[in-house]
DNA sequence: ATCAGCCTACCTACTGGTAGGGATTATCTC
DNA sequence: GAGATAATCCCTACCAGTAGGTAGGCTGAT
């Protein structure tokens, strides 16, 4: 039993890399030099780039449905959740210095691995879903204004978090996220 | 006076190749094959990967603001504008397949040269000062509905749109762009 | 005795980039 | 107009560095 588990250690490592730099961006050596093992061990714990970006996906899907359940359980109002929501994709921007991991792999789709793509998709699925429902909340309880359609404004708001997210990464700047979403938070109110 | 000049055939090339894969995910082996010269005669053209995409994105944002110029001239609403600018973005995702240059371009940031980080700065904010003109626009005759703040209006439109052609992208699916920008068009009456 | 975990050493393919040569075309000088 | 000169454009051949990945050996715990 190791201090800190090895394959956990890269995969942290690989997901910082892959929303920094990109799927096309990282690589087996600069994971190994941050992890602090030989590049050809990684090959140990995952035995392609392919199975190791699968792997992090899948994680990353993971961990975020849990946040979106925790917060369910944590938050009320619809327009608490929302902005709840709202708040992580702000930690995870990074002040502008990472993308959501979803969006960066979708910027180099052609790179990925079919499962990882549809890893992609699920997430997407996933969070979406997850939003419709916060709206609802909102719409239902008041909590976030002039909801009509709230399919619609989960995929609406999903884009315009993760566009949010690229506008601070392009400038290296996170008031550039805070801007983007001024107006949608306007109109949440508890 | 060539048939097709090498130069702009090698920009259109990387391009669609840097919007279609990435920063790092095209090379000069791309190119080359593409345009149908050798990889070394690139270098007589661009002589840096740093240089061409310089160019590239200087190139991008010029055309870009011709379009723009020519949306004014050829548009009296606010909201006509917007809708043809919206209508660019979604020709410019090419079915899910393609991104924004200045977005693909974002999502790997660390690789760029400092002179590119620059031209997507200025690309991003005469876009931005343009859809404010633009929900200005529509404030003031009507065609844009709910705009209090359009400098706001702008920054949330920017970040929609260009998490619209990541949505489509990540699922190579056009249809995820338009669900994302269903609820802006409704705001658009003409 | 097995196996997880990591190592050294190595592989092929490809990255952006360089050196220098062979044409073709344009320009300058007589 | 003829001839030298220069510049444009593309080529072959090569470079060092890095990509992801493989083979096989060592070590220590089960």
């Amino acid at each position: 039993m190791p201090t800190t588990d090895t394959k956990t250690a890269l995969l942290n490592s690989a997901e910082n890399a892959a929303r920094r730099l990109g799927f096309d961006g990282f690589s087996y050596a600069d994971l190994a030099e941050d992890v602090g093992i030989r590049k050809a061990s990684i090959h140990h714990h995952f035995p392609s780039k392919a199975k190791l970006s699968v792997a992090l996906m899948q994680r990353y899907r993971e961990n975020f449905q849990t946040v979106c359940a925790e917060i369910d359980a944590s938050f009320e109002t619809g327009g608490a959740q929302l902005a709840e929501l709202i708040k992580q994709y702000e930690i995870g921007s990074d002040e502008g210095k990472r993308l959501c991991l979803c969006a960066s792999f979708s910027a180099s789709r052609d790179s990925l691995a079919p499962e990882v793509v549809h890893q992609i998709s699920l997430f997407r699925t996933m969070v979406i879903g997850w939003m419709t429902n916060a709206f609802e909340n909102g719409r239902d309880d008041g909590s976030i204004s002039g909801v009509s359609q709230p399919a619609l404004e989960a995929a609406s708001t999903m884009s315009l978090l993760e566009g949010a997210q690229l506008a601070a990464r392009a400038e290296e700047n996170p008031a550039l996220f805070d801007n983007a979403i001024k107006l949608l938070m306007t109109r949440i109110s508890a």
